[in-house]
DNA sequence: ACGGTCTGTTCAAGTAGTTTAGCAAGGCTG
DNA sequence: CAGCCTTGCTAAACTACTTGAACAGACCGT
């Protein structure tokens, strides 16, 4: 009926009077080789009509789309924050985030038992030319050869929270060494001597567990006089509070426990109130995530906070440096950073 | 250095042996014209060099980009879920959605405050083509001459949570009648006959607010007997408290409370502690919207909790019903999603 | 031998814009 | 007054792909 209610390059340059070619250069900030008053006509004409660069066509004449294709699930606060982060960096740069979601903050997707899901997500992605990738680990993990694939066709990827050998994208992890270090100094300065530490099941994708009781026990050592005692949850089930009791219950009990998740610090607060032992006049505990539920137990849990927001937004970065300059030819790398121990009343001076 | 990583068609064609518009042709399934054995050579081809159909060349060419704008903030847990929702369903038609946030989990956006940067992030999407947007309501109301815009070019949009009588956009909403008329009905049928409603302070950004209260006064009211008073926060300063207190000191103390939000209920539960009253033997409080700490007040709050998935699905496919097909000409209106009242230990029968 | 069908080709134009090369008019210099 | 440069602009080719028209060779039946 009507004529295209979007209006063109050549509408604009109709009304202003030139020809496209010239309005097009005149547009993008050439008015080196133009006339002041031909300039003014044609950015006036496209301002009254409304005029907008279509960001389509110049992705697919300079390959760019000012676009980063975002694989990260909402599954709980955290990674929501990750997502505000990548979202104001790139929003800084003009660039915009494409999330493809799968499960909601009640279900995390497994996109290892469904890997045809994954790879259609992938693919929506990379149909609409999205000029770099950020993943969350799972993915990463579960497709590894894929990865390759991108790498090949120039499309840089940061993977988030999963530092991996593997040698076609960047990543960006917690600086689990100075977090867990900065656990272990407080738990040293408050005279603790005998320390355990107790971990997930340590599966392979969660390879942060097991950097975080290496760095723990590693920073623990540090002091000559102190132990570690490291447990690890049943590689089946989830009887995370059995295995607490078992730690809490031995001969030489510890004064004080780093569970590598606020989670299993929650099952150390269980099995401590079932053998009676008070926290923390008994038993020092420090967790890790600082998870919803961490301020509000009884102690309030002392825990590390991670730094979401700028783990997004680093992401975000190294992706846009890869794309535009500074990293341009540089190696792969994993940038670590830091987190922040919160102190709350789980933790107190080891009894002499 | 190297020829163009991503394959292009003539790669296929040429791969295949075949002209580039037969292999376009083919490829797009009109498999008339040409030979079985053909059709197969070029299929194997494009899945051997990894052929993808670029969809910003569709884009540009048909208009459509299978891609919907989305602007809302990832305020709490309601809107992250409401935004799967959104993903889900536009996933099932092979759309995705692009976000635009701002702020985070802690800090809700004004874009009252700040309308350039509104616009700003409105263009980002309009660049990019989208085919639809979905809004928050503080969008909607900061942009409704935008809207009007957008309706001219014939961009659907759907805001959520915020029934207008803006002529420019469908809405979805929480089914406030029907969610407030089961909490009426609950509270009545537990005996009690004079209930209270306390509601925010029923800003313009708060319509659902006045709703509610409105919704509620109607249900009561269908019993003869039974009474109901209303009260609001004060319009300036957030002393829940102060007015809750104000409430439950009156002279004619109700013996059900129906806040408007969970927030309000806090107000009443601490109120009611301050004057020793006991929930729910003394009484019955209900509240409005199941936030994370609902389950955790005690005694656990009975309260209304929204279907965010179904309304990102509801909302998501309104937008994909109006680009194509079923809704195209129709007026535009307004979807009511049912809300569940969930029963958990706050209320109790009415003493005699 | 002739028309018809099947299978494929090439050509051209379209999408919305960018970019390179080049042309014409005018002023300036030698 | 020719030669040259600058200014101001345009035509045409390019991005990746779609679509329609026209056409050509092989094979079929009559």
């Amino acid at each position: 009926m009507e004529p295209p209610r979007v209006p063109r390059l050549k509408d604009v340059a109709a009304a202003a009077n030139v020809s496209v070619s010239a309005a097009s250069k005149i547009l993008r900030g050439d008015q080196s080789r133009f006339g002041e008053d031909t300039c003014r006509r044609v950015a006036e004409a496209a301002k009254r009509l409304g005029w907008r660069r279509n960001l389509l066509v110049s992705g697919i004449q300079t390959g760019r789309t000012q676009t980063v294709g975002v694989m990260i699930p909402p599954y709980d606060s955290f990674w929501v924050n990750v997502l505000s982060g990548i979202h104001r960096r790139l929003a800084e740069a003009d660039y915009l985030p494409i999330t493809v979601w799968q499960g909601d903050l009640d279900h995390m997707p497994h996109f290892e038992a469904d890997e045809q899901e994954g790879v259609r997500q992938i693919n929506r992605l990379l149909d609409r030319r999205v000029d770099g990738l950020i993943m969350w680990p799972s993915f990463g993990l579960a497709y590894e050869d894929h990865l390759a694939d991108l790498h090949e066709k120039n499309v840089p990827v940061v993977v988030i929270d999963h530092s991996s050998d593997n040698p076609f994208c960047d990543a960006v992890t917690t600086n689990e060494t100075q977090a867990t270090k900065a656990v272990a100094k407080h738990l040293l300065d408050l005279g603790h001597r005998r320390i355990a530490c107790i971990s997930t099941r340590e599966s392979k994708s969660q390879t942060w567990a097991l950097e975080r009781r290496d760095a723990f026990e590693n920073a623990v050592h540090q002091q000559p006089d102190a132990q570690c005692m490291s447990w690890r949850l049943n590689p089946i089930g989830s009887n995370g509070v059995e295995v607490a009791r078992e730690l809490l219950g031995s001969e030489l009990r510890p004064s004080a426990v780093f569970a590598v998740t606020d989670h299993e610090a929650a099952c150390v607060y269980e099995a401590a109130a079932s053998l009676g032992l008070s926290i923390p006049a008994d038993l020092s505990v420090v967790g890790f995530a600082d998870l919803d539920f961490a301020v509000s137990m009884a102690p309030p849990l002392s825990t590390v906070r991670q730094r979401p927001l700028e783990i997004g937004a680093h992401a975000a970065s190294m992706v846009l440096d890869r794309l535009n300059g500074p990293l341009a030819g540089e190696p792969l790398g994993c940038a670590k950073i830091d987190a922040d121990l919160i102190l709350r009343e789980s933790t107190g001076p080891a009894r002499r």
